[in-house]
RNA sequence: GUCCCCAUCGUCUAGAGGCCUAGGACACCGCCCUUUCACGGCGGUAACGGGGGUUCGACUCCCCCUGGGGACGCCA
């Protein structure tokens, strides 16, 4: 392939893996990707576990599955920013070497103290810079205190960015304090990797949620101590919960991969996450193809939205009807599964199950509940002998009878089964529905189900037979 | 408290000064279709937070207020 129709767009999705990744997550990383596809660009997925008291592993996989469950897959990485302490070691000599940075010996409890008084004035709680270099109080550390590394910010001026989502963003220097890039542990805090890796991963893109604006002037001045001109940035706003409140655990389902398990397509999922401040026209049912096509940074809402589980829903229909039926057949069997049955030889396909259902389901676990009859004979329950009672009355008892008999003798069509119903209720003077209903009753212990001459039909003669059997002898038992 | 960001129907949004009597979608309510439930079709209720400017003209531009959100960590 010719280089030239490459860009050389780079973006990245960099979360920290302690838990799993939430709706706000997906849809950042879905940006970025979607920017990177648009563009032919570039997608790095980069694991911030700088922080080795909350990262675990699980929630790495937890990451990793929902990323490949949505289909966002990377061309680079995953980089653990774990893997790259001499990396950041190397940056901070040579930083502390060059001035642009200094050790700091101000205790924890000094800062508390310090931030407490400055609130009791009404000031922004801020690191003071007495140990700044040329401050005589940094001059005589103390003895037993490990020093952190804090980055030395420029005192005056402001740091401005255009940033893609928010446009313009200012924010005056005097705002910002020299803030701690390496612990007294040794090891580099966030805003400082961020920096080194996107350098030198080259990033020129970077798409992330909005709690990062305030973090981002601080982090221009590192691009810029380091000599390098900082990439564009693009703050995208918070999806909240229904009811208008910060996304947690509080809200029910909130990982991605609980959607997953709830029979939610990852197409529909894509499409909802899309539309959650992000706009093409009117477009509302597209595939992840046409969101690549069309993705700009500048169809970005700056307002945050919530999350909305009837649209979720709606667009999970669309997207089921949209699909293949054997494909969406094949993606329904596991549900299938957890309910107990199994497609094979002897009983309906999942191909069959889709045709008859996809329009009455909105999620796949919906739909494999709802055509568990069809594998398994309705329990024959009080409720059951009750709907049984209520349908079959005296009226169409001998009509009823009538179709089990010459259910024998058709050829097993669905158009077959449906005359031989509507004649034989004809016959005895009755309106379809007073022969379909009981039948329907009988055969899936529910009134509500697909056309009744396509449920028998997929049943087959003899089963249907079997689940009939009680017009015939009269003994509902 | 200080700083930053945001603001169109209940919700997601279209709208880049006259195209707006503000459009679409979900949800909701009617009617139609009908073999129940759905699907589908048709129709309906419903919004530019408030106040000042700028302009011949503001949903669109500016300011203030109000209301939301975010940030202020040796977390990311």
């Amino acid at each position: 392939m010719p280089e030239s129709i490459l860009s050389s767009d780079r973006t990245r999705f960099a979360p920290s893996p302690t838990g799993y990744l939430h709706l706000g997550g997906a849809r950042t990383a879905l940006f970025s990707w979607a920017y990177a596809r648009h563009h032919q660009g570039t997608f790095v997925l980069r694991i911030e576990d700088t922080d080795r008291e909350r990262s675990t592993d699980a929630a790495t996989q937890a990451i990793l599955d929902s990323m490949a469950w949505l289909g966002l897959t990377y061309d680079e990485g995953p980089f653990y920013q774990s893997a790259r302490m001499p990396r950041y070691r190397e940056v901070l000599d040579d930083m502390i070497a060059r001035g642009l940075a200094y050790y700091c010996y101000m205790t924890p409890e000094e800062l508390d103290q310090l931030r407490e008084a400055q609130m009791a004035r009404g000031e922004k709680p801020r690191y003071d810079g007495r140990c700044r270099p040329g401050n005589t109080v940094g001059k005589m550390p103390p003895p037993g205190v490990k020093p952190v590394i804090r980055f030395r910010n420029p005192d005056d001026g402001s740091v401005v960015w255009e940033d893609r989502v928010k446009g313009r963003v200012e924010v005056a220097n005097s705002e910002l304090d020299d803030l701690v890039i390496a612990r007294s542990d040794g090891t580099p805090t966030y805003n400082f990797c961020v920096v080194v890796d996107d350098i030198d991963m080259k990033i020129t893109h970077v798409i992330r949620g909005d709690d990062h604006v305030n973090n981002t002037p601080r982090q221009i001045n590192i691009f810029r101590a380091l000599g390098y001109e900082p990439p564009v940035f693009a703050h995208v706003p918070t999806v909240l919960g229904e009811d208008g409140q910060k996304l947690s655990k509080r809200h029910g389902a909130v990982g991605v991969m609980e959607y997953a398990n709830a029979g939610y397509l990852p197409e529909a999922m894509i499409n909802f996450l899309a539309r959650l401040g992000w706009a093409h026209g009117n477009d509302e049912v597209f595939s992840t193809q046409m969101l690549c096509d069309w993705f700009e940074l500048d169809a970005i809402s700056p307002a945050p939205s919530r999350f909305n589980t009837d649209k979720l829903r709606w667009l999970n229909q669309e997207h089921m009807k949209l699909l293949p039926a054997d494909e969406l057949g094949r993606r329904l069997i596991p549900f299938l599964e957890k309910e107990g049955v199994m497609p094979g030889a002897s009983s309906p396909s999942s191909t069959d199950v889709v045709t008859l259902f996809r329009e009455r389901a909105t999620t796949l676990v919906e739909m494999a509940r709802a055509a568990r009859f069809l594998y398994v004979a309705p329990e024959r329950d009080t409720a059951y002998q009750e709907l049984i009672a209520q349908q079959i009355q005296d009226n169409n008892r001998a009509a009823l009878a009538e179709i089990y008999d010459e259910i024998s003798a058709i050829e097993w069509t669905r158009d077959a089964i449906q005359s031989l119903l509507k004649v034989a209720a004809k016959r005895h003077g009755l309106k379809p529905p007073q022969v379909m209903m009981p039948i329907r009753a009988l055969v899936a212990g529910t009134l509500h189900t697909p056309s009744i001459d396509a449920i028998l039909y997929v049943l087959g003669r003899d089963e249907t037979l079997t689940r009939l059997r009680v017009l015939k002898t009269g003994n509902e038992g």
